[in-house]
DNA sequence: AGGCCCTTCGC
DNA sequence: CGAAGGGCC
């Protein structure tokens, strides 16, 4: 009786055991696994992974190597220019006759995995949605592009499909190949930027569990009132876990989905927008960099390096702005109440483009997605689909006294205000003594918003 | 998933 | 003269 091939498990955006698709029907098959991570910055396209993403992707890998370990398996680490050549050559060294891997719907990840399966024996599986973009579309078979009826039509199919247990235990080959070393692929920073994100996260398979849990212990039954105020640890704070794939939508939603209360629909909406903003990107694959209303192209942004750099650093001398993008930098994660905020303040008060926005966002948060951060920032800028129009200009300070009233969070992110009373921490500048340290506003909002509107003006058809 | 400004209405 | 509601950007 010969002993089947084995099949390489190739992991990207999974990096989990459960409801894992492409892991779980290789165990099935009863042929031995190879599980393969590759590393391959150059042929991503325009996005390769920023800093703080790395940062956590570093961790994710030591830990699914750990966990691998544990079931008598290996993780296979690999890098290159090309994934193709990459998996070309384990074919060849393992005598894999099959990839098994599960869909990713990024524009670059499509026309990778095209050109691999073209090539090689591939076999891909669902990915992380809770239905892929081919199973929803409107009564005219287009992609939606409002949000509402995209929330019906999923609600309309009822339950997404069940998350497949993990394998008990699989087949393993006499010998793996040789592995590369993880500390050489430098995916923690050289500077000690990320001193922080420790005492922020736990950034293993353990972590993910242990947040969902707590968050469907504590915090979904108020996440409807409460997932607005930053101060509080309202929101599910699982985004990282969800890109990375130490979660899978579908497991949370079975795990989230089947209580009616308002908490639990509130929060099955919110990853009802990640599937929307996913399906987005998949079917209009330039709104990565190109906005989606195409009379945008021509929206006078301004190049203005010195502003874009105060925004970054959080030193507009606008509390709530200043206290989200400290809080970004930092720990690589802001509220997401605070980021509709900060977009706004940088496409509206300052006019700068939302593609610089994206372009920091993705640099420093661990929970850097393309689909979601193209579709957040192109709502933040009006250009979106289902966008916020471009008149609706977010007045920080207001944002800052409704939703923060007590300036909590303000005071945990910026020090400098901590001594204000309450009536002044929203503006610092009416304070009796507004502290030395801390910037006068950049801007003037209310001239702001009327130069944003002008600017608007120019480009209606 | 806004906010500004004006009107109206209640006190 | 503040709260509530609507038109508009």
């Amino acid at each position: 009786m010969s002993t089947p091939a084995p099949i390489l498990v190739w992991f990207r955006n999974d990096l989990r055991l459960h409801d894992h698709p492409a892991l779980r029907a290789a165990a099935d098959s009863n042929a031995s696994i190879i599980p393969v991570y590759l590393h391959c910055p150059e042929s991503e396209g325009a996005w390769p992974q920023g800093s703080a993403s790395n940062w956590w992707l570093h961790h994710a890998l030591q830990d699914l190597a750990t966990q691998l370990e544990k079931k008598g398996s290996q993780l296979i680490l690999r890098s290159g220019k090309d994934p193709l050549v990459l998996l070309q050559n384990l074919c060849q060294e393992t005598g894999a006759h099959h990839i098994y891997w599960n869909r990713r719907y990024e524009p670059e990840a499509i026309q990778t995995d095209t050109r691999i399966k073209t090539a090689l024996p591939g076999k891909s599986f669902p990915g992380d949605m809770l239905w892929e973009p081919h199973a929803v579309h409107t009564q005219s078979g287009g992609p939606y592009k409002v949000f509402s009826p995209y929330y019906k039509a999923l609600q309309q199919k009822g339950e997404p499909p069940e998350p497949l247990p993990e394998a008990r235990s699989w087949q393993h080959p006499q010998t793996f190949p040789p592995s590369e070393s993880l500390t050489q692929w430098a995916l923690l920073p050289q500077t000690p930027w990320d001193s922080a994100f420790l005492d922020h996260w736990t950034p293993t398979l353990q972590g993910a569990k242990t947040q969902l849990n707590l968050f469907l212990d504590e915090s979904v039954a108020h996440y409807k009132t409460l997932r607005d105020s930053p101060s509080k640890s309202g929101t599910s704070r699982l985004s990282p876990y969800f890109h990375f794939g130490q979660l899978s939508p579908r497991t949370v939603w079975h795990e989230a989905g089947n209580d009616e209360s308002n908490g639990h629909e509130a929060y099955i909406r919110q990853l009802v927008w990640r599937d929307f903003a996913k399906q987005l990107l998949f079917h209009f694959p330039h709104t990565d960099t190109q906005p989606l209303q195409e009379k945008y192209a021509s929206f006078p942004w301004l190049k203005n390096p010195d502003a874009l750099k105060k925004w970054q650093q959080g030193q507009t001398g606008y509390p709530l702005i200043d206290a989200g993008m400290r809080e970004l930098w930092t720990t690589g994660w802001m509220h997401n109440r605070v980021r509709m905020v900060v977009a706004s303040f940088l496409v509206k008060d300052l006019l700068i483009s939302w593609q610089a926005g994206a372009a920091w966002f993705w640099d420093t948060l661990v929970d850097a997605d393309l689909a979601n951060n193209s579709f957040g920032w192109q709502w933040a800028g009006g250009c979106g689909a289902d966008a916020a129009p471009y008149f609706r200009v977010f007045n920080p300070i207001l944002q800052s006294k409704k939703f923060d009233p007590q300036g909590t969070y303000i005071r945990k992110w910026v020090p400098e205000l901590r001594s204000l009373s309450d009536a002044h921490i929203h503006e610092p500048w009416n304070a009796p003594s507004p502290p030395a340290t801390y910037p006068a506003p950049m801007v003037n909002h209310a001239e702001a918003r009327d130069r944003a509107l002008d600017a608007l003006a120019s480009i209606k058809k």
